[in-house]
DNA sequence: AATCTAATTTAGAATTATTCTAAATATAAT
DNA sequence: ATTATATTTAGAATAATTCTAAATTAGATT
């Protein structure tokens, strides 16, 4: 009889832990409980892109002694292995996001929602001058404004 | 006679206290002799982008006494009164950029060098799918790569 | 020029998010 | 079952920033 514990871990019923233990594998990482844990939250929580104290919190529910520290170890890995993508805004708590489709973000300044607008960038007709000497490999896009919910309400009142 | 103290500082020559202080004041606030030396010190290093930590080095050079509080302090007053910037590279320390024309941030991932480009932001141009429902208001774009330099150093090594 | 009031500065404590450390445990290979 | 390595853990440490309350300063008022 192998993995008792791993038994007794609630998992919500939309989310199979086989499903979540093979893209762990086929990432190249041991597929641990906590693994498993963590990144069945990030997918479930995907839209809220949840910081690791928010992960650590419905984590916990499934897993009670799990700790922060392994949140945050597991945010790691899953990120290193590009499973998961950390996003930043100003200066606040680094948020996770399991869209790996490259996308810009979206913040909403009214109801503090995120949104992902997929694509693919193109710096160059983005309305800022790149020179061309200049070697773009990387592009990180955060728009703010309202989201089209926040914007009703207000041309409404 | 007036203010024996604020002579005793050193202000590099291609600074005049003046021409600060204006700035300070057109933008509604006190002109106190930190706030100069924090802004023109902010000013003479514009290309570096510096940190909170990296001002208040350059700016006990020229007046020894002052505090971390206070550079953070002057550096709130000048963002909150539209004559800098703060600039935000993952969870890395915020650095200040007096440049307030409308630009995007390019960094070297082989040097560290952060560079500005110029020019208005096309949200709906940039490659990625902006539902036009979203109103945005906002554009924050950071951009790595190779700066001109290190780029000609790959190729010839 | 002296006085007053509010804004600013200051040192140091507090806070927050994150990383580090070293011991305990789990995983996968043998 | 044994072993070697990876992972997890609690708690300490760190880094950047914010807070606090007292001292100082600026500018307005007498």
């Amino acid at each position: 009889m192998k993995n008792v514990k791993a038994r007794t871990v609630f998992v919500p019923p939309h989310r199979e832990r086989g499903a979540i233990d093979s893209s762990i594998v086929e990432a190249g990482l041991r597929p641990t409980v906590q693994r498993n844990v963590v990144y069945g939250v990030l997918l479930d929580q995907a839209k809220e892109h949840p910081t690791a104290d928010e992960i650590f919190i419905r984590a916990k529910q499934e897993k009670p002694d799990i700790s922060m520290a392994t949140v945050y170890n597991c945010l790691d890995a899953l990120v290193k292995h590009r499973l998961v993508k950390q996003m930043h805004l100003d200066r606040a708590a680094t948020r996770y996001c399991p869209n790996m489709h490259e996308h810009a973000h979206f913040l909403c300044e009214e109801c503090g929602g995120v949104s992902d607008f997929e694509g693919k960038a193109k710096p160059r007709e983005s309305g800022f001058k790149v020179p061309r000497d200049f070697k773009v490999t990387q592009v990180e896009m955060n728009m703010r404004g309202l989201c089209p919910d926040c914007a009703k309400k207000k041309v409404n009142s």
